[in-house]
RNA sequence: GGAGGGAUGCCGGAGCGGACGAACGGGGCGGUCUUGAAAACCGCUGGGACGCGAGUCCCCGUGGGUUCGAAUCCCACUCCCUCCGCCA
């Protein structure tokens, strides 16, 4: 959710939230829906002040002069009755038409979408396709069986085996060690969660249609573990000093890709289902940018250590998506397609979050909004497809990275007979 | 799944439908006293909306309802506890 006071008042953030090409004539419908409903309150409780007055003193009064004060406290009531359907109507308006509004670009964004994003750097080369690409390969491996996947579940589900299966969980061994030494807080959270949260973390309306939901039980799969954690304070006020809380949290993730029909539809690089080690900071308002380079800075090391060239970009504003105020991609050279494709990314939300969450800190001046930042630490499905092209060799076999060696029984693994 | 009990401020814990945003205790903050500290004593100590402001309004798990008036009565929901049943 904005800030709609800074909307009305800062032309520096309604200008960040135009750079996210929202729908012509938005901003100046929730404006004056905000004004509506900024005129019917003032009105409203003008109203209730008079009849709170007119009740109190029917609590004053002698027996006798009881029956006509309850007569005009009633009529005040009758007042009010009508004018109240005019402000709640008017304040359900105005918080729909909001929720549609995404929180602003920062002012360090690029212009433009998908294909303006700003290359910060590139580490590493960009080496030649291996024999297999990375669905050929994991076939071979018999580590990707997509067929029985489909079968079973549909297109885009797979069942992963063998040594893939073992990678995976010496991944996660490995980043949650990582990062828990950094003093992270491991968490394994719910993957269910009620529609309010959804709507509360940033996704619903504007994401619903990438979630699954089980409308039975008023349930949706997250997407990502950033919603159980984001909902994690959920209400609460934090000590300033307490700040940041760092957490990271593994959890399956679910997302229905709609609109990609006919996108990678090879081998497990979008699927309906994987899964995925997450940061999320609660972070002070004052240093939340400072907490984003280090989310960056984290995400970084963990793609040099598994031997992984990529490219770090600053996401132009119309690729933000609604919540981040401003995003890293970290991109890693997928050889198979001659090009740099996304693995993990991190984002700077400030208080779009924190403000329907109700997520505060206390301390310093005052009462304030945390702000909220979330990055990938292992996408492991997406991880094993770069894996399998950078570490494949030439006689067929994959060699196991460095850093995973200590969680697993074996350092190669080679083709089937 | 069945039967009961509960949810109040930072914490504990009161609260006959009318002066309750909320007694009392603890904690925290400030002050007096003291060479310093402790003790004692005094004061302060929730969040949010609207407004330039004075101020007004809302919040006692959540959402509805009854009433001139609800923390207090009614309904639904959520969560927690106890007992019974079932179960990986």
């Amino acid at each position: 959710m904005i800030d709609l006071r800074r909307l009305r008042d800062d032309p520096a953030y309604r200008a960040g939230i135009e750079r996210k090409r929202v729908a012509d004539g938005l901003i100046d419908d929730v404006l004056a829906a905000d004004d509506a409903r900024r005129v019917l309150v003032a009105e409203v409780e003008a109203l209730r002040a008079r009849q709170n007055a007119a009740s109190k003193e029917i609590g004053r009064s002698t027996p006798e002069e009881r029956p006509a004060k309850i007569a005009a406290a009633s009529e005040l009531k009758d007042e009010l009755a009508a004018r109240e359907p005019d402000l709640a109507a008017a304040e359900a308006r105005a918080r729909e038409l909001a929720l549609h509004l995404p929180n602003p670009a920062d002012g360090s964004v690029p212009d433009g979408g998908e294909d303006d994003a700003e290359v910060l750097r590139t580490v590493g080369d960009e080496v030649a396709a291996p024999p297999l690409d990375h669905a050929a390969f994991g076939e071979a491996m018999g580590w990707v069986d997509s067929e029985h996947g489909a079968a079973t579940s549909g297109s885009r589900f797979a069942y992963l085996q063998r040594e893939a299966v073992m990678l995976e969980f010496a991944l996660v061994q490995w980043v949650l060690g990582r990062l828990v030494a950094e003093g992270f807080v491991p968490v394994v959270p719910p993957v269910l969660v009620r529609e309010q949260v959804m709507e509360e973390a940033g996704f619903f309306p504007t994401d619903r249609h990438q979630v699954y939901e089980l409308p039975d039980d008023g349930l949706c799969l997250v997407g990502t573990a950033e919603v159980p954690l984001s909902a994690l304070h959920r209400g609460e006020i934090l000590a300033a000093d307490s700040l940041p809380r760092r957490y990271v949290g593994f959890s399956s993730c679910f997302r229905r890709e709609a609109g990609t029909y006919g996108k990678d539809t090879r081998g497990i690089f979008r699927v309906h289902q994987f899964d995925k080690v997450e940061m999320f900071s609660f972070a002070e308002p004052d240093t939340s940018w400072d907490e984003l380079e280090r989310l960056l800075a984290w995400e970084e090391s963990i793609v040099a250590d598994l031997g992984l060239p990529y490219r770090v970009i600053s996401c132009a504003a119309g690729d933000l998506g609604p919540a981040a105020a401003k995003k890293y991609d970290i991109e890693v050279w997928l050889p198979s397609e001659g090009r740099y494709r996304e693995l993990t990314s991190c984002s700077n939300y400030l208080d779009f979050s924190a403000r329907r969450l109700e997520t505060r800190v206390r301390g310093g001046s005052g009462t304030r909004l945390v702000h909220t930042l979330n990055g990938t630490a292992c996408a492991v499905g997406r991880t094993l497809v770069f894996l399998a092209e950078h570490h494949q060799d030439a006689d067929g076999s994959f060699t196991v990275p460095e850093v995973l060696r200590p969680f697993l029984g074996f350092d190669r693994v080679d083709p089937p007979a």
